[in-house]
DNA sequence: ACGCAGGTTCGAT
DNA sequence: ATCGAACCTGCG
């Protein structure tokens, strides 16, 4: 077991960033501590002394990777800077909100379970899910549980995951664990292949649309060009942008520019 | 109570 | 192509 400090609360802002809505396994604690299990290592993550810190057992680099802290996010923001004074207002407000790199088979099954359902309850969901069928770890003093493979999932019928309350999507959690298991959907190509195909890919799988596909394509498959629309950025590009406005217009991390839009409309729109 | 929540599918025009 | 309704569940 180890401890971390990996960059400036500048660069990355915890709080932000795992409650951005992008990511549905991070939990604070009474001292604003993040617990959280990131593939298979159970860590906690806090700030302390103007740093971010992690303790885990994951191996060195893993950490660096998974906040995506080696793109300069200045840089990246600067693509897409100046385009209108409500961007620059979104870029402002989310500055320190970091794309986390997350497992695929996570995001997949994550963003599957999200259609038509508040955070709180994807939370929960996804949280049960991970008691059933996770891995049980120890993490000082905690139970903490992996998130479970599709290879488990695959096996599973509906009924044994009646007790997620998942609703209708139980059926399409089995279908797309199958698919994975199988070999028939392979994360590590659809990493590698465009990110149009990589959504294409996902769109053949019952219970994933374009929005959830899009969902997992940037935030388990790591291509920025995604820029998925739900109903917030719906509304703010109704209201925010010209009629003719395409997301491709905002370079190849427009999905980072779509994080900064969601976080920024939902804080101020309402919430959960 | 009853509509709605980070959608998607299916059947009717 | 486009349009609703239906789909589980739970919270306000």
């Amino acid at each position: 077991m180890k401890t971390l400090e990996l960059c400036s609360i500048e660069e990355l802002d915890i709080e932000k960033t795992f409650e951005c809505g992008q990511c549905f396994r991070w939990n604070a604690d009474e001292n604003g501590v993040y617990w959280g299990v990131v593939r298979g290592f159970p860590a906690k993550v806090w700030e302390e002394d103007g740093k971010v810190c992690v303790r885990s057992d994951a191996p060195a680099g893993m950490w660096r990777d998974y906040f995506d802290l080696d793109r300069d996010y200045e840089k990246t923001t600067a693509e897409f800077t100046g385009i209108s004074e409500y961007l620059n207002r979104c870029i402002e407000y989310g500055r320190g909100i970091r794309i986390l790199r997350q497992e695929p088979w996570e995001a997949i099954c994550s963003f599957i379970i999200s259609q038509c359902n508040n955070i709180s309850r994807i939370k929960g969901i996804v949280e049960r899910l991970c008691a059933l069928y996770g891995e049980e770890t120890a993490f000082e003093g905690r139970k903490m549980y992996t998130f479970p493979g599709a290879e488990v999932l695959a096996c599973a019928t509906e009924e044994d995951l009646a007790s997620l309350r998942s609703g209708y999507r139980a059926a399409y959690i089995i279908t797309a664990a199958k698919s994975v298991a199988s070999g028939e959907t392979k994360p590590e190509e659809l990493i590698a292949c465009h990110w149009r195909e990589a959504e294409k890919a996902l769109m053949s799988l019952k219970g994933i649309g374009k929005k959830v596909a899009d969902c997992a394509v940037l935030f388990g498959l790591y291509h920025m060009e995604a820029f998925p629309v739900d109903v917030w950025i719906k509304k703010a590009l109704k209201e925010h942008f010209p009629t003719d406005f395409v997301p491709e217009s905002l370079g190849p991390c427009a999905g980072l520019a779509q994080q900064y839009i969601f976080y920024y409309a939902r804080s101020t729109g309402n919430a959960d």
